[in-house]
DNA sequence: GAATTATTGTTATACTATAACAATAATTCG
DNA sequence: CGAATTATTGTTATAGTATAACAATAATTC
């Protein structure tokens, strides 16, 4: 269950609703109530194997499930298409920052918002 | 009723919920249902005044209400303070990585967790 | 001061998430 | 093996977050 929780998820290329979810699941026989979800997303979760993204209220499976923790994403406002990448430059810029103000870093949310290469294409008809 | 929304929140050194907003409100005698609060804080939002904490569920007044759109968050997972902070080094890395992908940034999410400076000494009691 | 626009009120409901307890399945270890 | 322990899933109810849709009032414009 756990296991095709994590499929669904790895097929959206869009990140998926905690519902949304449940439905898929629903309609392949298992049973699941939003515990029954909620608990494999948060298993999955502290797995490493997916990611919320906070500002959706969803979820996405992780671009490199062997570096543990680091979400960070492009999200465009128009496909919601998502894009995960990994930036150490920043996240090491992160650390510092915080810690220039005694601030010990423990987790990061990077959601970017903005248009992808192909809706930009699109939004721009007379180019 | 907006004003006294923006003080109450400014008041508030943490991050307050919609709902505990409500609550303050009402006790004013601010007749305020759920979807005034939200219009409200929409209001606020949109002018610049306050940000959502995407990975709270919580608004919290902006740090510098002149320059709009930026709310880099340092939380502390422990007494939950909020420090907001500006960084203009990591917002152009950002735009950089992101037009690298060929992608347009238009709003940013980067809200860190770890343990502030006070909490931290508290932890620690043996030192 | 009538018409328009902006703000707030009201009711109902949708969406997101968890508490609390029950049942079943898997694992461990004598 | 088989009883005890631990892990996972099922079930019911409810808490918490947010918005749709329409009504009423207040402010602004001209």
């Amino acid at each position: 269950m756990r296991r095709r929780a994590l499929e669904l998820i790895w097929q959206s290329h869009r990140p998926l609703g905690a519902y949304q979810l449940l439905a898929k699941l629903a309609e392949e026989g298992f049973n699941s109530a939003p515990p029954t979800v909620y608990r494999a997303l948060d298993f999955l979760m502290s797995a490493g194997l997916i990611h919320k993204v906070e500002s959706m209220n969803a979820y996405l499976g992780c671009a490199h499930a062997d570096k543990p923790h680091k979400g960070y994403f492009l999200i465009c406002d128009d496909c919601q298409n998502v894009m995960e990448f990994d930036y150490q430059d920043i996240h090491q810029s992160l650390i510092d920052k915080a810690a220039e103000q005694g601030f010990e870093l423990r987790s990061e949310t990077i959601e970017l918002t903005g248009l992808c290469a192909d809706c930009r294409t699109q939004e721009a008809p007379a180019s």
